[in-house]
DNA sequence: AAATAGATTGACTAATCAGTCGATATTTAA
DNA sequence: TTAAATATCGACTGATTAGTCAATCTATTT
């Protein structure tokens, strides 16, 4: 593994241990068996680490997620695919997915450009817009359906993290015809209130 | 204002704006109008003033919210009281609100103890074992309610956070009737999918 | 009025930390 | 093979920071 990808790993890790505070570039420097002055060269500041770490993260759940669904899926099958994939993702990767939190409620999150983020949302934005042409779900507004849908992963998630493995995928199953009741569009209080 | 109180609201506001690491114990002091030394007489250490900062936010929230209800009111009246004071505050006290988010995905949380922890949430829980009892809402752990409220009270807010005033009540109401279609008992596909 | 207790101060310190730098090793290119 | 570029090292530093402390002030009690 090369020093930099170890960097990374390590810093995750003491990071959500630790908090950034808690961290000192040293620290991750000695636990990922590098010297102190490798870890700025690859990283200018312990500022660019942490933003690095986001992106890289975000990449990867990213990469992973827009392999799952193929063209031929049903609207619900393949938003079903993302769901139970994220959910899957997250308990594999509990300190990745932790981070991706850590970092979205910290001062460090604005120091990330919009362009950035945009372009790490843009998939889940597209499909989101596939789905309502569709004409399967509700009509809403995007920003909204994507944020009803990620809290609601989020807290389907941390239910989950605190049951046995035996019943976590039944468990996300259930969340996952929660949350399709909520957004698709069969039963739609929220289209008849605003279509008044 | 006490001086006590000046360091509490003097450390929200620079947390929220910098972060724990962000903000030194001396920024706080200065900022509050009161010696380096009186920050340390209130508060033993700057994690124990973390931690009392958090606490104090969440008991102001909790008090609000018992103020609002009335045991007359129906299961939907009083969870919609509940509901709509949540979002309503944390409109208001957006920085106490993001406060709370950023301490929740921190390794601070972790420090406080569970004790507390447990009494924050009590009224909650136990307003859902009555719900629950009622009859009125879906048969499902308290756990999950609890934490499937939550995520989607945060979704709605960060929705309403970034829309016109004029609109934010309006859409809260929206959000209101997602949340109630999703837990009320009338249409249970979690209930059914778990009496099979 | 005297005494006691608590509140407030701000200069001070011991420790820590982010980031530098010149030297050395290793890889790549010419 | 040589030269240039890049990677790695770790001792070092200037700045910062959490927390201390002895002195002073203020309020309460006796």
């Amino acid at each position: 593994m090369s020093k930099e990808k170890k960097i990374l790993d390590t810093a995750l890790k003491l990071f959500v241990e630790f908090g950034f505070h808690g961290t000192p570039t040293s620290k991750i420097a000695k636990d990922a068996g590098v010297a102190n002055g490798t870890l700025f060269h690859y990283f200018a500041t312990k500022e660019t680490l942490i933003k690095e770490l986001y992106v890289a993260i975000k990449n990867e759940l990213n990469q992973i997620l827009a392999s799952q669904t193929s063209p031929t899926d049903s609207i619900k099958e393949a938003f079903n695919k993302l769901y139970f994939s994220t959910i899957n993702w997250a308990l594999v990767n509990q300190d990745k997915f932790y981070y991706i939190q850590q970092v979205h409620f910290s001062p460090h999150l604005a120091q990330i450009p919009a362009e950035v983020l945009h372009e790490q949302s843009k998939m889940h934005i597209s499909f989101i817009e596939k789905a309502k042409a569709s004409g399967d779900i509700k009509i809403m507004p995007n920003d909204l359906l994507y944020t009803l849908i990620n809290s609601q992963i989020l807290g389907i998630y941390q239910y989950v993290l605190i049951q046995p493995i035996a019943q976590q995928q039944e468990i996300i199953g259930q969340g996952f015809e929660m949350i399709w009741d909520l957004i698709c569009s069969q039963q739609s209080a929220f289209h008849e209130s605003i279509s008044i």
